[in-house]
DNA sequence: AATAAAATAGCACGACCGTTCTTTTTTGAT
DNA sequence: ATCAAAAAAGAACGGTCGTGCTATTTTATT
C-alpha cells in the first residue's frame, strides 16, 4: 500500500511531466495573447503566423508548432476571447442578485466590451461578420461560444421575469433580440463611425426596453 | 458660326470617343458586378484579382487594367452597392407619402437587403467589421455611403415627426439608432446563427419602436 | 481596307502565405 | 554532469497576392 506500483511510478511521471514541463504551455499562452491582440484588431481572417511570429520575437516555424495550424491558432484564440469574456463580462454580473440587477450589470459590461473605451473590439460581432458564409471549424467555434453567451443573456432575462421584475408575458427572446440589437448598434456607430455619443444612446435604448416590458424600478 | 472650329472638331472627336468606344465600359461594369457578388460572399478584403479574373475568364492583367489598384476595384465595389441599395431600399421607398408609411417601407426593403431572403449579405455591414481599424480610402468611401443612408433614414423620421405620425418629443437620432440596431440583429441572428425567426424579431422590434415613439396608426 | 487607339493577354517580379522537413538549442529530470 | 525529450530555429516548398512591363488582339473610326 505505501509502495507504488510500478504503474503507478509511470502515471505520475507522466502527470509530472504534463505540469512541469510547462515551458512550451507558457510560451504558448504568450502567443495566444498576442494573437488575440491581432485578431481584434485586423480581425481573425487576418491573423498571419508570419506576423504573429514578428511580434513574438520567434520563428514562424517555432509559432507555428504550437497549433499544428493555422486553424487550431485561430480557435485558440476564440477560445482565450472566450474565457476573457466570462471573466471581464460574466462573472463578474453573477455576483449581483439575480433578476433585474444581474441583467443591467450583463448589459452594462457588454456595453464596456463593446464600446471604444476598451482598445480591442468584440471579436463575436467582427468574428460573425468574417465568417458567416465561411463553414468549417473555426466558424463551429465562434458560433459555439456566441451561443452560450446569448443563451446565457436569455436565461437571465427569464429570471427577471421570474423574479417579477418584468411583465409576466414577457417574450424573453424577442427582448434579447432587442438587446443585442442596441450593443451592435453601439459597436458598429462607435467603431465604425467613430460616433462618440453612442453608449448613451445604447444606455437610453436598454432604458426604453425596459420600459417596454415593464421593469419595476430598480429601488422597490 | 456653321463651320465648327478645328478646336470644336477636336472636342467633338473627343466626346465621341468616350461615349462610342464603349466596349471597355461595358467589360468594366460586368468586372464589378462580378466582384460585388465575390465581395459580398467573402468579403471586401477577401477579393481578389485572381479570383475575379478566374470568375471573368479574363486575364489578371486584363482585370487590373480596368481599376490600376485593388483598393480602386474596392471602391468602385462599393459605389455599385451603393447604387444598388438606392434603387432597390431608397427610391421605392420615395414612392410613398411622407411621414410613417415612407419609413415603415424604408425598414421593410433594408429588412429583404439583410435577411437570408437575398443570396448576398449587406456589404455596408460586413464592409464596417471589416475596415473599422484600417484607415484609408475604402473606409472613407464606405463611410460616406453609410452615412449618406443613415442620414436618410434620420431624414424620415424627421418627416415623421412633421407630419405628426410620431410624438412630438421624439428623438429622431435615438429612435434611428434603435432602428439600425433592428438590422445589426436580424443580419447577426440570421446569416450567422442561421436563426429562421429574425426576420419576425425585426418587424416585432420596429413594432415596439413605434409604440414607443407614439405612433398614429397608419389608417387614420 | 487602313489605321490609331483601346482593350486584353502574357510574363515576370518580389512579397507574403501556410506548411513540411531537418537541425540546433533549450529544458527538466535523473 | 548526463541525457532524452521538448521547444525553437532554419531553410525550403508550392501557392497566391498585387503590380509593372511588353506584346498581341480587338475595337471603332476614317
Amino acid at each position: 500500500m505505501s509502495q507504488p506500483t510500478p504503474v503507478q511510478k509511470d502515471a505520475d511521471k507522466l502527470m509530472s511531466r504534463q505540469r512541469l514541463l510547462h515551458k512550451g504551455q507558457q510560451t504558448k499562452a504568450a502567443i495566444v495573447e498576442a494573437a488575440l491582440g491581432l485578431a481584434t484588431q485586423i480581425g481573425l481572417e487576418g491573423l498571419s503566423i508570419g506576423a504573429l511570429a514578428e511580434v513574438m520575437a520567434m520563428s514562424k516555424s517555432g509559432v507555428f508548432a504550437h497549433f499544428g495550424s493555422r486553424e487550431e491558432l485561430q480557435i485558440s484564440v476564440i477560445r482565450e476571447y472566450h474565457h476573457r469574456f466570462e471573466q471581464e463580462v460574466f462573472f463578474p454580473a453573477m455576483q449581483l442578485p439575480r433578476g433585474l440587477p444581474r441583467l443591467q450589470a450583463l448589459f452594462i459590461n457588454w456595453m464596456a466590451r463593446t464600446s471604444t473605451e476598451i482598445d480591442s473590439g468584440c471579436l463575436y460581432i467582427s468574428g460573425a461578420a468574417e465568417f458567416d458564409d465561411r463553414p468549417g471549424p473555426v466558424r463551429d467555434a465562434l458560433a459555439s461560444s456566441v451561443k452560450t453567451w446569448l443563451t446565457a443573456l436569455h436565461r437571465s432575462v427569464l429570471q427577471a421575469r421570474d423574479e417579477k421584475h418584468l411583465s409576466a408575458d414577457t417574450d424573453a427572446t424577442q427582448m434579447s433580440f432587442e438587446i443585442h440589437g442596441l450593443i451592435l448598434a453601439l459597436h458598429y456607430e462607435a467603431r465604425f463611425l467613430k460616433s462618440s455619443k453612442s453608449l448613451n444612446r445604447a444606455k437610453q435604448g436598454f432604458e426604453h426596453i425596459l420600459q417596454r416590458y415593464g421593469a419595476n424600478s430598480l429601488k422597490d
